[in-house]
DNA sequence: CACCGTGATAACCGAATGGTTAGGACCCGT
DNA sequence: ACGGGTCCTAACCATTCGGTTATCACGGTG
């Protein structure tokens, strides 16, 4: 399996023809055939088939091609950015939880920014514990900013806590609490679906079933529906501070909130920390940062917005 | 430049040493030493350099490396996925706008799994104007859930109206309104960023500049500051009906507001259409979504929620 | 039916990839 | 300075890749 072959196979399920690529391509017809051919024999699916005047894709050359595309498209990004990246500014890679990525990050990233920007070129990702656990190693991400990763001590990582933090549990005005906790309607953003975060733990906790369970795209969703009187939300207390001010939301004591926890900000071991990654790691205990995590202001302004940079494929 | 050139490359810089990538890999340390070698020369990079008792990376070789890790796994992954492609059910990936993400393509793609579960595995990413008009005709989509995307006769798209909704403006009960619409403060999410969505548009109907724009993630995160009295911000008229009831939200009536808009869906041609799309295309007459998209339900139970497959990678 | 145009296959060939062993250059420790 | 580790380079060789031309198989279309 080549980058040449696998390039010729998505042009012809592009173009639908064997012909038109090796046109496009300017080589003979029988080249790209053979390129096609050998996918074939190599994966042992047909791939693309007769279809009237053209190919069509099988089942199988259809999953081929979504990861073929990006690979053939990586390949051609691969030496312009490292051409790029002469005399350019080093890149920081942050991985954050949800409830970070949806109020912190932002800000904290355009602080950092302000600080560092000719050094440092920064951006943030959303990713699970586990997929914090795969890409800190592998050096795909400098820094985690979260959940302590700690309890694995061959992987190399460190975790250090950066601010404790109040969790609570906030329901409407006029929501009656009926029945043991597992009873009530549980309203949590997608982390609930990650059972190593804050809240998986907590659902968990409280033996919640699935059926209890609601999902919303965001906290601030869940929290507005719990505001609603639907159900009850985990939050961090510092980031529900204005619903609560103006009272639309109430805190629901329970045996197991409030409850204390801690953000931690995980990376390599010092030696093999990149310069990146130190210097968020010390940001992170400045004031200014400690300001933002405590009090993050909500939106910033579109020049400073950049999202992450993500590349959708359905694998 | 050879996939088992990245894949030697790749495991020198994660392992720090040739040596020991060459003991991994089971092949003499000379070969690794030449993988590396062709592709400094291809690239005319380092990408490597000799540090104390190992390997670092130079600049170009950490951008290198996050790509070249890709392209690793995706080629390992395309043999998986072709395989495990037989007698499994054909995949529809849906691309839609931030707003139909954030409200509308969960209960969607949940009631359309309801009634085609064995036979299609739906999901969604969300993605701005440009990057859907690049996807599609690339197949790396098959169907578009939002924009107009006509307007390039060329590009083989067929993008038919599917539902209407007002586009009104909201803000909280004592935000008072003074001056030009363009020094407001707006409160928009993610899709503000986006030139050729609906906010786009209105924001550059009324020329406001960036200063007078906060962006937040979400639209309701923007709709609850503008609740909080911060400044005015875009809606879709039905998905606030809610707050407008509960008196958190009021409608505020400009020279471009109320205006009507419309939901499209767009996929190749029909010659050229997956069934996928074509099933979905047809479910989105049916009278359970267009039920589903005037009022969604707002999250959805966890064994439900499967959240997009996305990779983050940084470019 | 004969005639296109399409894709698949065969036979051949130059070039590169990827592997080996042997030896040189370099850093680091004692 | 020496030995032991590392990485780089050179010379050699088998294999595969990617290209060609020629030929066959198939499906519409006149």
């Amino acid at each position: 399996m080549t980058l040449t072959q696998l390039g010729a196979f998505v042009l012809v399920a592009r173009l639908g023809s064997v012909r038109a690529a090796a046109d496009v391509l300017g080589v003979s017809e029988p080249a790209v055939s053979r390129a096609i051919a050998a996918l074939r024999q190599h994966l042992g699916d047909q791939l693309l088939v007769r279809d009237g005047n053209g190919m069509a894709l099988t089942e199988g050359g259809s999953r081929l091609f979504g990861i073929a595309s990006q690979m053939v498209a990586l390949g051609s990004d691969a030496e312009a950015a490292v051409r790029a990246a002469k005399g350019t500014p080093a890149r920081l890679k942050l991985l954050v939880s949800s409830t970070i990525a949806e109020f912190i990050a932002t800000p904290l990233l355009e602080a950092f920014g302000r600080r560092w920007q000719t050094s440092f070129d920064a951006s943030s990702g959303v990713a699970s514990v586990a997929e914090m656990r795969a890409l800190l190693p592998n050096r795909l991400a400098d820094v985690a900013l979260g959940p302590d990763l700690r309890g694995d001590a061959t992987s190399g990582l460190v975790s250090e806590p950066v601010l404790k933090y109040r969790i609570i549990l906030v329901t409407g005005q006029d929501f009656r609490a009926t029945g043991p906790p597992a009873r009530w309607p549980w309203l949590v953003d997608s982390s609930g679906t990650d059972p190593d975060s804050d809240t998986g733990r907590l659902l968990r906790g409280f033996r919640v079933p699935e059926s209890s369970i609601r999902v919303f795209p965001n906290q601030t969703a869940a929290w507005a529906a719990a505001a609603d009187g639907l159900g009850v939300a985990p939050a961090v207390a510092t980031l529900v501070g204005r619903q609560l001010r103006r009272g639309e939301l109430r805190v629901l004591d329970t045996e197991l909130t409030p409850a204390v926890a801690c953000w931690y900000v995980t990376t390599l071991a010092p030696e093999r920390r990149s310069p990146a990654a130190r210097y968020l790691r010390n940001f992170l205990s400045t004031p200014e940062a400690m300001q933002l995590m405590c009090s993050p202001g909500t939106g910033v302004s579109p020049s400073r917005f950049r999202p992450p940079v993500y590349v959708t494929i359905w694998s």
